[in-house]
DNA sequence: CGTGAAAGGGTTCACTC
DNA sequence: GAGTGAACCCTTTCACG
């Protein structure tokens, strides 16, 4: 699952600062011929460890100018209660993010919504009808202070 | 800033679920001839609706196999306090994302780490040194639900 | 905005070391 | 595993309608 060598993470640095680079160009950058950087990005791609390609997109573009930081406790720690939470906040496509969280909230969120009207929305229909929801805390972003796309670039 | 008619719209969602599509595919997807499509896909890059192109690594893969949720507390709300917190925070590899939050807390961050003692590291010679710093309250992410890099596709 | 053609570049083989 | 060379395909980018 990790990389293996110096090249490869060589690699993973390139087209994570770089989702369109050729691989011509990528080959030239981390110092292999065309084919042996193609077969590497191909194993990376097969692996797993890249899982795909993404244009980032300003939200504000997309009329999505409001993030909320949602904490949410269950009536329980079962796995099935878990299960069926996890199933159900899944298909609320706002929620960007969802961890299971150690500490006094069991889940955190982060959810895009248009504007405060939006939110209620989100919050009246998806949010507070998650199963076995006994607690919610919304708060809201003033202002992105970083956003990075990946680790360690 | 906002996408003007439905096939910049259309491009937008394409391009935000493959990175990598072609000009020629984004075409026929959109129902636009190559031309015309990369003329939109070339404004909608230079005015910045577009930030960029990436890859999408594992963490894991990177040997990333920890996601803290970090709130911070300053000593204050002036905005001279602010701007030296949040420089000093940019600074620090490890953050992937801070906001400046309503609420009990004034920012919440999402930090990445090896491991727990890799995490150590981090809180003490980067969090706990930010300037103007109270409180902090550290959590940690048990399991990923979801995470997706786009809202609303 | 669409068409068409030209030009250039990239990918992907089989083969070799 | 990596490099070479060549064929093929595709993409981009014009000028023009």
């Amino acid at each position: 699952m990790g990389q293996r060598d110096a090249i490869d993470a060589a690699i993973l640095k390139a087209v994570q600062q770089n989702g369109r680079i050729s691989n011509a160009d990528l080959a030239e950058r981390v110092g292999l011929s065309p084919s042996a950087c193609s077969r590497r990005l191909d194993i990376l791609e097969k692996s797993g460890v890249i899982n795909g390609y993404y244009a980032r997109v300003s939200p504000k573009a997309l009329d999505y100018k409001m993030i909320a930081i949602v904490h949410i406790s269950l009536s329980g720690q079962f796995a099935k209660t878990l299960n069926e939470f996890e199933s159900a906040v899944k298909l609320c496509p706002n929620v960007l993010v969802c961890y299971l969280m150690s500490g006094e909230y069991d889940y955190i969120l982060r959810v895009a919504a248009k504007d405060l009207e939006d939110y209620e929305r989100i919050h009246r229909d998806w949010l507070s009808a998650l199963p076995h929801v006994v607690k919610i805390n919304s708060s809201f972003a003033l202002r992105e202070i970083i956003d990075r796309p990946n680790v360690g670039v």
